[in-house]
DNA sequence: GACCTGCTGATTTTT
DNA sequence: TCAGCAGGTC
């Protein structure tokens, strides 16, 4: 009884202490406990810290940690939630709070429940990468001609599927066309293959998770009453299947809190469903809710620019975003010729912040497509400034690691075929595709794995006795490793399986600078996994794993580190920084091309240059190039609508501002000269040559500069493909009505 | 079956 | 521009 007592009055003072840190809506958001939540919170409202307010206030009434379920978008943003919490709560309790990415978080669960779903606990957790690779068999098998569908288009369609809940029965019930005919075939064998392999891709791991609880009342009630509180960050973009999983797992306490800003949604590319967060309060008839509108991120100038671009939008939950922050400095505009003017600007207005006591890590570089970071890389280094590329090709996407990554996995997961194809023959060991599909079929008929195919080279028909003797040896190493590494895992055991393999050997020997990087790839690698033993000492291969196939470049990046930070905006999502520069703002680019045809595409570009801008606190660039390099040429560009949409006297021109003068309508124009100066040029040029070859640069009254691609047909019926970045894709197009004007090549290439 | 070479298509964004 | 791959040659 008195024991109960102080722990009351114990919590009371520490609740207080926690509240004493937050504004009046933050503390309802806190303290309001019981029964469904939404609190919409604009960008740099403090929706992180109301989060980890929340869990650490609840573990302070007594709520087990481990009853808590907290989901986040980044593994980085979990990371940060379970630090910060560790700050307000006792350290032990706040590493019980199951706090991740619905990816990692479910692939946990089903690894202890996977028998219920017919997995072993060591399934592979297949990327999009290995899926593509995966559906490339099925295809090749198939002896259909592909056409336009490639097997990344494939995998998008399927995976989109995947994510709207539309089984692959579903699918091929709705199939008109014989595309979609064709892909239903391929989804079909996709599914069945993946269950062969004892492999989950990353929508089986919500879709598995949702059939999970739904595949018994026990295992249901195992895991609703096991959380009892249940909080999702970033909920504007969840997906249908992680909607229905959220639906389920709630179902008993119906505590879920949770929190988003539809103007950041980012990611209905991928399925995300703003509807959502927009039906939250339809869903739960009698959810609360609750506005963040004070923002502590941005200046005034910042936030008001913000707020004027995400206007145009027309689907939104209204709310307005405040700040008691100063004015600030205004937006600055960069006007370069081609990208690497922009780097070269960008870069020494960085030297000038570094040369005035600004740290490197208070200075960020977004741009919509990775491909954009290369010149920054470039200026910065020729400036000697450290930088990080977050994103892009990922370190654990990278040819060799990938290739290392299919031998690790085989030898926790015999059944994995796609990991075996991978490597079978890598290095070159005398298993070429004949004897491979040899192999593959004996494996078919007696239904075993393609390993165990190989550890039967004997009975297998058609086989050369070389083809026989190389499987059965690579079948006895893996088998060798496999028991090795299951008994205990150690880094000298995987280099020692490393030689066995002979992948060393033949990059050592290739001795290119291109295998040299490669080798050092794969030892950073290694020790990559001497370092998880280390902090994982009971951690097996399996855990190993799955943590570097369902991490993000994002999570590794030491956010500490004095290093300016180059990113797209998508990747911008959750961070700030008192200096940023967002550049490439021109049509195609941002808004990305493919936008133009679908309002809805155009919102969600406008969005993600909303997420950029909300990201500066004290001081915001923008910038875009009148050229640009792509594919290999020149094309001109032209400053984003986005621009004109965000008001004028929040922008400093500097230099460029006489541009504004060629105003033509009361929306602001600022790009004219660099298309004037051009349109100059070509109606100078000799209209004679006509005649047009692959490769060369054209242009077109509408669709401006392209490439040919490909050409067909004669005289009136001659025909081009031309692929114009300025509608991202290609245009068929009759030569005798197009009137495609040639592009001179030096015009094209004696840049730089 | 391994290796070489010339062609082609890719550039969104990522768990 | 460039990586990955199909197709041909040894």
């Amino acid at each position: 009884m008195t024991l109960k007592l102080i722990k009351k009055e114990d919590t009371k003072v520490l609740n207080a202490h926690i509240l004493s840190n937050l504004n009046p809506r933050q503390q309802e958001a806190v303290q309001y406990t019981a029964g469904p939540l939404l609190i919409v919170a604009g960008a740099g409202s403090g929706k992180t810290r109301v989060l980890t307010y929340r869990i650490a206030y609840l573990i302070n009434l007594g709520v087990k940690p481990e009853r808590i379920l907290a989901l986040t978008f980044t593994n980085k943003a979990a990371e940060e939630m379970k630090s910060r919490i560790a700050t307000l709560v006792d350290k032990y309790q706040a590493m019980k709070v199951w706090a991740g990415t619905f990816h990692s978080i479910f692939a946990r669960i089903l690894r202890i429940e996977s028998n219920h779903l017919g997995y072993t606990s060591s399934f592979s957790i297949y990327d999009t990468d290995d899926s593509i690779r995966l559906i490339k068999q099925i295809v090749d098998r198939s002896n259909i001609s592909l056409q336009k569908l490639t097997p990344q288009s494939i995998q998008s369609k399927i995976s989109w599927a995947k994510n709207q809940m539309i089984s692959w029965q579903k699918y091929a019930a709705s199939a008109q066309t014989p595309f979609d005919k064709f892909i239903a075939n391929v989804f079909a064998e996709y599914e069945k293959r993946l269950r062969l392999n004892n492999a989950m891709d990353f929508d089986d791991l919500l879709l598995n998770m949702i059939a999970l609880l739904k595949s018994s009342e026990e295992i249901k009630s195992k895991y609703c009453n096991r959380f009892e509180h249940i909080l999702i960050d970033e909920y504007q973009d969840t997906n249908r299947a992680q909607y229905e999983a959220l639906k389920i797992l709630s179902s008993k306490h119906r505590n879920i809190c949770v929190v988003g800003d539809d103007a950041q949604s980012i990611y209905r590319w991928r399925g995300a469903e703003i509807r959502n967060i927009l039906d939250f309060s339809k869903d739960y008839s009698d959810a609360k809710l609750i506005r963040l509108e004070q923002n502590y991120r941005s200046t005034k100038i910042i936030l008001e620019a913000a707020d004027s671009l995400i206007a145009y939008n027309k689907n939104q939950i209204p709310k307005k975003l405040w700040t008691e922050n100063s004015k600030g400095e205004k937006i600055e505009l960069f006007v370069c010729e081609d990208e690497s003017e922009e780097a070269e600007k960008i870069c020494s207005r960085i030297k000038q912040f570094v040369d005035t006591g600004t740290k490197l890590s208070d200075i960020a570089v977004f741009y919509r497509t990775n491909a954009q970071s290369l010149p920054f890389e470039n200026e910065l280094r020729k400036a000697n400034i450290p930088y990080v590329v977050i994103g892009g090709m990922s370190f654990y996407k990278r040819k060799e690691i990938k290739d290392i990554i299919a031998y690790l996995r085989i030898l926790i997961n015999p059944q994995d075929n796609t990991s075996l194809l991978r490597i079978i023959n890598e290095p070159p060991r005398g298993l070429g595709n004949v004897s491979i599909r040899h192999y593959l079929d004996y494996a078919e008929n007696y239904n075993i794995p393609f390993l165990e195919a190989l550890g039967n080279a004997d009975e297998v028909p058609n086989l050369t006795h070389n083809a026989k003797e190389a499987g059965k040896k690579f079948y006895e190493m893996i088998i060798k490793y496999s028991e090795l590494i299951n008994e205990s895992l150690s880094v000298d055991l995987i280099l020692e399986y490393l030689e066995a393999s002979g992948l060393l050997n033949m990059y050592r020997e290739l001795n290119t600078d291109d295998a040299i990087d490669r080798l050092e790839n794969i030892e950073q690698f290694v020790n990559d996994i001497a370092r998880f033993i280390e902090v994982n000492p009971d951690g097996g291969l399996n855990d190993y794993l799955q943590q570097i196939t369902l991490v993000s470049d994002i999570d590794n990046v030491d956010f500490s580190s004095g290093k300016i930070s180059l990113m797209t905006l998508h990747s911008a999502k959750g961070l700030e920084y008192p200096i940023v520069f967002i550049s490439g703002i021109e049509e195609g680019l941002l808004p990305f091309s493919r936008a133009n045809q679908n309002p809805d595409e155009e919102e969600e570009e406008r969005r993600l240059f909303y997420v950029g801008i909300t990201r500066a606190q004290k001081k915001l660039f923008f910038s875009y190039a009148k050229e640009r390099m792509r594919f290999g040429s020149y094309y001109s560009q032209n400053p984003s609508r986005f621009l004109s949409e965000i008001k004028k006297e929040l922008i400093d021109f500097g230099e460029f501002m006489n541009v504004t003068n060629v105003r033509k309508s009361n929306q602001l124009q600022i790009n004219s000269y660099s298309q004037l100066a051009d349109a100059d040029y070509y109606s100078q040029l000799p209209q004679t040559e006509m005649t047009f070859r692959v490769g060369d640069v054209v242009k077109h009254s509408y669709f401006g500069k392209g490439k040919i691609t490909g050409l067909a047909g004669e005289g009136d019926n001659r025909r081009a493909v031309v692929y114009f970045p300025s509608v991202g894709g290609k245009k068929h197009l009759m030569l005798k009505y197009a009137n495609l004007e040639k592009v001179p090549p030096e015009r094209n290439n004696n840049y730089g």
